[in-house]
RNA sequence: GGAGACGUACCGAAGUGGCCGUAACGGGGGCGACUCGAAAUCGUCUUGUCGGUGAUGAGCCGGCACGUGGGUUCGAAUCCCACCGUCUCCGCCA
């Protein structure tokens, strides 16, 4: 959420920002008429208010005295009707323009190309993609014929977009998830953390999931509770409602969970395979920040998820995006895209985003420089440290032999129990 | 799931219809005094938010907030209702 004053005062920034992200900027003009409104409604009933209190002392007062100030009981009693009617009014408005304002997106880095996704631009390249004397698979064949990876029966048991891995695949997962939290914790400082993964709206509202992606995630009937999209939502909200006293801030933290996504708008897309599920697991990093260090902080959380690539000797690039194809929260995000040679192109398998104070506000998210000082909002960011569904793809793909095995990077060796490939007896 | 108790500031906790909301009392923290320094002691300060007025500062004026939302009342932390959470006991259970 935008900050109130700056919207009311700064209207020339928000409509850049609505032009650059390519938005409806009528937003803007039902702003100002509902704060208005609210302004000079909520001054007519604070002085209402104000009167009432007074009387309701000197009642008070006299009352001690032993007097019934019959009269002035009447006029209280009016005042408070008057109250009554102009107080729904007051948060009817209200509650339109925290609506309202709830809806507009975040105000875009300086650094951030302005325009449509044809202005995304690429920053950096690592790793050379590999060359293979034969035709390069997808990962699904691979996956199917080595008979570890089975989506028929994964839609028998839930649906479309769900798969069930066999064997060393399921402890690739495995042994991938403990890779990413033991590379973020024992070598970039995160702490871990194992959150649930059952979310209530407060805080997919926090984040700003809500109320604007309702229909990309799935609520669990007769309650508030709705399936974690991203371990982004309860990293976050460990801090919401929270002033973080000098020490805590800057604060690192990671976690392992199940993601799950409806992939309402995504009909029709990357329906084969394992890159767009409804259930995928993934390793967030969280960051919480003081304003001015924000945008290092996402440089070097950035750099954090990409450490997980080079680790896994996958070539990827980095990608800066434009206004027009960030996140609705986002004021600054670099897409890492990861060579998959059986899709012959660069895909997203992290988004790192740094979100300025807009979640912090509506997460109440804030901090003091010293003991004492003022509260102020704090910065958060985020990114996927990382997708563990699209790294295992990317592992199928790029190191598939002749003979449909998969040699295992060697990094993870260790924790699949020595394997050196999947697939072949050695 | 059933029964009971509880929810007030950074923590503990008092307050049972107005003189009780920066809010008693205790602790913690900041600043100051004493001290060569420290401890002990003493003094003092320690919520946030919205609106108005200032300059988007300081200050001043006002509204709101006692878990959340309603209700009763001229007036609610206090009485009533609903919901949420915590604890204890019982039941069930990986």
């Amino acid at each position: 959420m935008l900050d109130l004053k700056l919207v009311r005062d700064h209207p020339e920034m928000v409509l850049r920002m609505l032009e650059g992200r390519g938005q409806d900027t009528g937003a803007l003009a039902r702003f100002n008429e509902l704060d208005l409104r609210r302004r000079t409604l909520l001054r007519e009933v604070e002085e209402l208010k104000a009167k009432r209190n007074a009387a309701s002392d000197q009642v008070a007062r006299l009352k001690k005295e032993g007097r019934v100030p019959e009269e002035l009981i009447a006029e209280n009693r009016e005042l408070s009707q008057a109250i009554k009617r102009l107080d729904p009014e007051v948060a009817k408005v209200e509650d339109d323009e925290r609506q309202l304002l709830s809806g507009i997106p975040n105000l875009f880095d300086d650094s951030v190309p302005v325009g449509d996704e044809g202005q995304n631009r690429e920053v950096r390249r690592w790793g050379v993609p590999p060359e293979f004397p034969f035709e390069p698979k997808n990962h699904w064949e691979l996956g199917e014929a080595l008979g570890l990876m089975d989506f028929a029966r994964a839609s028998k048991i839930s649906g479309s977009r769900f798969v069930v891995l066999y064997g060393a695949l399921s402890r690739l997962n495995r042994a991938l998830i403990d890779f990413m939290l033991d590379l973020h914790t024992l070598g970039h400082g995160y702490r871990e953390v194992w959150p649930p993964a059952l979310i209530n709206s407060q805080s997919l509202y926090g984040t700003g999931q809500l109320p604007k992606f309702a229909e990309d995630g799935f609520k669990i009937e007769n309650s508030d509770l709705w399936l974690a999209p991203t371990a982004e939502v309860p990293l976050t909200n460990l801090f919401r409602n929270e002033i973080l006293e000098p020490g805590e801030v800057p604060v690192s933290v990671t976690a392992y969970t199940p993601c799950f996504r409806a992939e309402a708008g995504a009909a029709g897309r990357d329906t084969r395979g394992m890159i767009r599920m409804h259930q995928f697991d993934k390793v967030e990093l969280v960051k919480v920040t003081r304003p001015e260090d924000s945008m290092e902080a996402l440089e070097a959380l950035t750099r954090d998820a990409e450490e997980v690539l080079r680790g896994l000797g996958l070539a990827y690039r980095v990608v800066l995006l434009s206004s027009g194809d960030m996140g609705f929260s986002s004021a600054k995000t670099y897409d890492l895209e990861v060579w998959l040679p059986g899709a012959g192109a660069y895909r997203e398998i992290s988004s790192c985003s740094c979100f300025t104070d807009f979640q912090a506000r509506r997460a109440g998210i804030r901090f003091r420089r010293e003991k004492g000082a003022k509260p102020e909002f704090a910065h958060t960011l985020n990114g996927s440290g990382l997708a563990v569904g699209r790294t295992m793809v990317a592992i199928l793909e790029n190191y598939q032999n002749a003979d449909g095995s998969i040699t295992v990077p060697e990094a993870l060796r260790p924790r699949l129990g020595g394997l050196t490939a999947i697939g072949v007896p050695s």
